[in-house]
Formats: C-alpha cells, structure tokens, sequence
DNA sequence: TGTGGGGCCTCCAGTCACTGGAAGGTCAAG
DNA sequence: CTTGACCTTCCAGTGACTGGAGGCCCCACA
C-alpha cells in the first residue's frame, strides 16, 4: 500500500501520516523508488492513532497508549490512569468553556444590537481596573 | 508605569505585553532609556484585552472589538455579531468535547483498571478499520 | 515513443498566542 | 562600587499539523 491507500483507508491525510512517521509514531518500510511501503499493520496502527486522537488524546498520550496495547504485560490500570487523566483535562476544558459561554451569553443577551453605537459587550471588557495592585487576581491564559 | 506595574495591574505577564506591542494591539510610548512608558490609557487598553481573551476571543477579534472600541459611530449591531460568531465556535467546541467525554467515560466505566491486561479501552481504540473505502461492497453503518 | 496527469518525495514556512531563555543595558539602594 | 531587580532585544520552542514549492516516478493513452 501506498500512503495514499493508507490515508484513505485510515481516514487521516497524508501530511499526517508522514508527520507521523517523522516524529517515530510509525515506522513504514520504503520500496525501492523510494516511496512508503504500508502493512496492514501499519494500516491498523494509524487507525488506533487516528481513534485515539479523535478522543482528543495527546501525541505523547498516543506514544503511551501504542506501548501499552503493544505490551502483553500491562495492566489495565495503567490505561485507565491514562484515560482518567485526559478526562479531567477534557472536564476542566469544558467547565472553562461553560464559563465562557455564560458571560458572553448574558452578554449578547443584554446587547440591543441595532444600530446605536451603546453597547454592553464593550462596556463590559472596558470596566475600570480594580484599584488594588498588590492583590492578586488570577486571570485565564 | 514600567511594564512590571502594568503586568502586575492588569494581570498580564510582561512577555505577553511585549507580545501584544509586537503585533501592534498596543503602542506605549519609550523613556531615553529604552524603557517601555505606559499611560493609563494603555493599561486600559491592556485590561480590555485581558478581559476580551479571558471570554476567548481571538487575537484578530480583540483588535476587531478595541476598533470598534474607539469607534464612535459604531454600531452595537457590529460588535454582537462577532460576539455571537465567537459563542457559536464556543458552542461547537464544548459539544465535540462532550461528545468525547462521553465516550471516554464510558471505556474508562467499562475498564476494571486492575492489575490484569485485559482493557476495553484499548480494544476500542484497536477496533478493526471499517472496510468502506476499498471494497464499497459491505453495508454502512 | 512521447505526453499528460496523477501520486509520491523532501524541505521549508506558517499556524496561534504566547513562553522560556540568553546576553546585555539601567537603576536605586547599601 | 557592587548587587540585584528590572528592563531591553532576539531567537527558539510549543502542539499537531497544514500548505506549498520543486522535483521524481508511474501508468495510461495516442
């Protein structure tokens, strides 16, 4: 199979692929014009990554996630840990966005629209800046 | 104010305020000595973008927003357009976040996470590839 | 046998919004 | 005069690709 196979097989482009391959996550074979030789293995390798990925996992997650299922001798918790651990990172993403869309929400909400130029939403980001200096407030980066 | 004051007031590091004269959102005046002097107007402007990042707005949104900021003559139309744009993309997000969370709950649910290698996580994960592409015969799904 | 149009290759640059760090100038206190 | 905090610029890196240039390879068709 060529890249071209695999890519339309596995669902993902092939700059993809080959950036796949560039940074080890897979290692296909190359024919003698030089161009990629794909395995059904390799095949079944980048529909992992491309499942795994859809779930949102890192590449690093990836890494871990190939080595574990590759290895006879894992334990499920180590996947499990793995797969927790994107959870909350999904969870606090999604809490962020929530809060996001509340303000902005209310916001929108509270904005004619028209043609006048008042407007909430920019009197809202204008607020006059606390006064207090030393005292922290922690903002989103 | 040197840049460390208005970090300190408006709660942006000193590299992003850096950054934001970089791409030109903001243009603090420069003492003899190089030095970055900021009015309180600047500070302002920088309070504005924090906050506008903050709801997560783009950069190309917040230079939008302080624009129409100035504007007198704008129209409050303009600016809840980009805002409603902007909870839409917020929207989306969120729902393809919880489209994975809920898959992922579920794997890790199904997962015991003990010490046997036995995982539905990877199994998902390693599903076999959907024949669609190649043969065209099977049924979809 | 030539030609045309894909498909494949590598390498480089760009994305977004910063962030880290090196190397060095400036300033106020002790 | 030294120390150390603060400021400067410039360069590189982040994550996970994506786009494009320039060029080789392959096959079908005339």
């Amino acid at each position: 199979m060529n890249i071209g196979d695999v890519a339309q097989r596995s669902g993902l482009p092939a700059k993809t692929i080959r950036y796949y391959e560039e940074i080890g996550l897979i290692r296909p074979q190359r024919g003698e014009n030089g161009y990629r030789r794909f395995r059904e293995q390799d095949l079944h390798k980048l529909a992992f990554l491309g499942r795994a990925r859809a779930l949102g996992f890192t590449i690093e997650d990836c890494r871990t996630l190939i080595a574990l299922y590759e290895d006879e001798s894992r334990e499920s918790g180590q996947v499990k840990r793995v797969a927790e651990e994107h959870l909350h990172q999904i969870d606090d993403k999604i809490a962020q966005l929530q809060s996001m869309r509340t303000t902005l929400g209310h916001l929108i909400h509270a904005c004619a629209g028209d043609h006048r130029p008042d407007c909430p939403i920019l009197e809202d980001l204008a607020k006059d800046v606390p006064e207090e200096a030393a005292s922290a407030s922690e903002g989103v980066r």
